[in-house]
RNA sequence: GCGCGGUUAGCUCAGUUGGUAGAGCGCGUCAUUUACACUGACGAUGCCGGGGGUUCGAGCCCUCCACCGCGCACCA
């Protein structure tokens, strides 16, 4: 009889589990070079690095979790088993949190110098960093954490540098004088995907301009407008010849215009004309582009009114919108407002301020030549994306992609290693720090001073992280197998790091793409610190277990689909971690132990008892848990943990416990095979339920390794 | 406008290849010298969004429609 004075009361997570932990670290076995036995196979996952501005927060919770299941299986299924872990810079998004610390402290990011406000953030990241991390291993993650990286070590930098400095050897990359969406508020361009459309409705003004009506809804950008548009098939406008030239009052007194046809022109909408402002709207910019046009700002980075606004300088666009208004209708040039229409406008997506297009020189990355084998991949199904239907979603975007700002003006990131020419604005990469004059017409130039756009050195983040190009590990483990991340990233960072790595390293860096979707308050909103619904997932495992809270989050939740996570789901699964602690008590309390050297025949998954020892009754029951090993380990390797783990839930609660174990207190002979089921089911829960399984296996008789690294029952 | 999801029990959601609908929570009844009250046993609850079609058979496949959510593109 085994006597064990721990299992006689409940289940108690937060009393074993830093200590399993610790015994897991000290190990080694986290690291695939310590792993025991032949192991050719290599599995690796990368982690999205965590970004080093906050707390882990409850969608971190499932990245962990999902993550740590497939390497926990993979490891036991004898795989050299790799889960490197990291944190982002984060770039942007971090400079934004810092500044709402200076806000705290009344201080602004402008008014602090570039290098200052870069070591500022530099040490708030490394407070971070080991903050996450010891949140990250509450999760129970078995990554290796000798192998952790920081998208600003040297080396990734390094990688990131060559990257670019390739690029534009290739002519991938190119410095353009182009319209970019900015944001009058953080004072830095973005890429497409940091904009967010939002419909509004707002006024729509008939303005009259010369023996034009124009319509617009912005006429605070009209002041320099100077070209008049309209369809060359216009019947309308026949008689106005393009380049004529018509003199006619605006805002601001008596100005020149100039008629442009232009075929993009919509005859159906408005009055089938337009004025133009090239420096603040990216469909006229292409029109000035086509026919050669001048472009002049009127719109200042801070989005105030330049000196070509008269009298109205200096004001906020919103504030002149109305004061101009006023004073075109005194000078009758206003023909009518609608106030109904109904229309989308751009905003910033971290702060929803509206967003002024600006011409800028930035550095642009081509991404059609990207692209292109990368569809090519995904038709040819070399990439599998779960759920699937992510497979439509990148390739929609792939085949409507537009070239990538990554320039920011902002201090914290990867300074962009380049000169720019003060006088031709020719940007050149400068890997070496030697250009001083321009190559181009030898003038001299200056340091580029912006930095990366942070999903550009995210996006190298599989290979660099290895070491590419010349380390063993990334010879060992890269290409990678699977990508877990949330569905929300599949452009900013899954497509692009598809684009770079097989750019880079000629392979992709991945072969299946796994997204899970965001977790939800109980009442399945977005969480959000306004809403005061924000679950930290760290409050969660303290209260009812991380192993609990790590089944909760997989059972019922198919990748892609968004996860309401509530804390009566949580309560049942510390329930279902106390049925296992009292199984196990059962168990060894009344089991009679195994015969020793007695294993899992792992070729034709039989007990080598042979069925016949167990009898008739018992066999059924050895069959059925074969067959439930066969199923469980076929979802394991099909991504289906929501399945796997609920079968197993099923199996050990209303079989293994309520079937079995009762037949088991009147029939000595299905007491039998008590401790052979139960140790095999220990290793099937373990992924999902580390601790417990751990803490549970360590006090079965005849178990001298961590159940972390004891073999799959297929295997 | 184009595209992608979703619609299943009161709530949150599963249902992998078509074979008479499932889980958790919640609800109801019973059980306390029981491995387990952080419990167990038993139970109730569904025109599987609507119409049409394919099939011996449809929650699942096809088609149309409605509603909800999301993405992309946008015309001033």
């Amino acid at each position: 009889m085994h006597e064990n004075e721990e299992l006689k009361k409940p289940y108690n997570p937060t009393e074993h589990e830093d200590l399993i932990y610790k015994k897991w670290e000290e190990s080694g076995f986290f690291n695939p070079d310590n792993l025991p036995g032949e192991r050719g196979e290599s599995f690796t996952i990368i982690m999205p690095p965590t970004n080093a501005n906050g707390n882990l927060h409850a969608g971190h919770g499932l990245v962990m979790t999902i993550e740590d299941i497939m390497i926990r299986f993979n490891r036991m299924a004898g795989k050299k088993t790799l889960w490197l872990p990291g944190n982002d810079h984060a770039g942007f998004e971090t400079q934004v949190v810092y500044e709402k610390e200076l806000e705290k402290m009344g201080r602004s990011r402008f008014d602090i110098p570039p290098k200052k406000l870069y070591k500022e953030i530099w040490d708030f990241t490394q407070n971070n960093r080991s903050n996450i991390n010891s949140q990250v291993k509450k999760m129970g993650s078995s990554c290796d954490w000798s192998r952790e990286k920081f998208t600003l070590d040297e080396d990734i930098v390094k990688t990131v540098y060559q990257t670019f400095k390739k690029l534009f050897d290739d002519d991938l990359i190119y410095r353009g004088k182009r319209i970019i969406s900015w944001c009058p508020k953080h004072q830095t361009s973005f890429s497409d995907l940091e904009i967010i459309d939002e419909e509004r409705i707002d006024k729509f003004y008939y303005l009259k301009y010369g023996p034009f009506i124009i319509g617009t809804t912005r006429p605070e950008t009209k002041f320099g407008d100077k070209y008049v548009v309209m369809h060359p098939n216009d019947k309308r406008y026949a008689s106005y010849k393009d380049g004529q030239k018509i003199d006619l009052e605006w805002i601001n007194g008596p100005i020149t215009a100039t008629v442009v046809k232009d075929e993009s022109i919509d005859m159906e909408f408005g009055t089938g004309v337009m004025t133009i402002t090239p420096w603040h709207d990216a469909v006229d910019f292409e029109i000035a582009e086509r026919h050669n046009l001048d472009k002049e700002q009127i719109i200042d980075e801070r989005g105030r009114l330049l000196p070509i606004a008269g009298e109205f300088a200096g004001m906020k666009i919103t504030e002149a919108r109305e004061k101009m208004i006023e004073k075109l209708k005194l000078k009758n040039l206003v023909e009518k407002i609608d106030d109904n229409y109904k229309h989308n406008v751009k905003l910033c997506y971290k702060c929803n301020s509206l967003i002024e297009p600006q011409i800028k020189s930035q550095w642009f990355l081509k991404m059609r030549p990207l692209a292109e084998p990368i569809i090519k991949a995904i038709e040819k199904k070399e990439i599998k994306y779960i759920p699937e239907h992510y497979e439509k979603i990148s390739l929609h975007w792939l085949n409507n992609i537009i070239d990538w700002n990554i320039s920011r003006q902002i201090t914290w990131g990867i300074p962009i290693p380049a000169k720019i020419c003060e006088k031709c604005g020719g940007g050149f990469p400068d890997l070496e720090n030697k250009i001083e004059t321009c190559p181009k017409c030898g003038k001299k130039t200056r340091t580029d001073g912006d930095t990366f756009d942070t999903w550009f050195s995210s996006g190298q983040w599989p290979f660099a992280s290895l070491g590419y190009p010349n380390s063993n590990d990334f010879k060992t483990f890269y290409p990678t197998q699977v990508m877990e991340t949330a569905g929300e990233i599949i452009f900013f960072w899954v497509a692009r790091m598809l684009m770079l790595g097989l750019y880079i390293t000629g392979k992709l860096p991945f072969n299946a793409v796994y997204l899970h979707g965001l977790v939800l308050d109980a009442k399945g909103r977005k969480m959000s610190k306004s809403k005061n619904n924000v679950i930290n997932p760290l409050d969660l495992t303290s209260k009812y277990g991380t192993d609990a809270l790590r089944i909760a989050m997989v059972i019922g939740n198919t990748p892609g689909t968004s996860l309401a996570l509530s804390e009566d789901k949580l309560k049942a699964y510390k329930h279902f971690a106390n049925k296992i602690w009292n199984i196990a008590r059962f168990v060894l309390e009344n089991a009679p132990e195994l015969p020793k050297g007695v294993f899992w025949d792992r070729g034709s998954l039989k007990t080598p008892f042979g069925s016949d020892s167990f009898g008739e009754e018992n066999k059924k029951y050895i069959e059925e848990f074969n067959a439930l090993v066969i199923d469980v380990t076929g979802d394991m390797e099909n991504y289906r943990f929501y399945l796997a783990a609920e079968k197993l839930y099923h199996y050990t609660w209303h079989t293994f416990a309520d079937i079995i174990i009762e037949e088991s207190k009147t029939n000595e002979n299905t007491k039998k095979i008590l401790m052979f089921l139960f140790r095999e089911q220990l290793k099937l829960l373990h992924p999902f339920m580390p601790f417990i399984t751990e803490k549970i296996w360590s006090m079965l008789p005849d178990t001298k390794n961590l159940l972390m690294v004891e073999k799959w029952p297929t295997n």
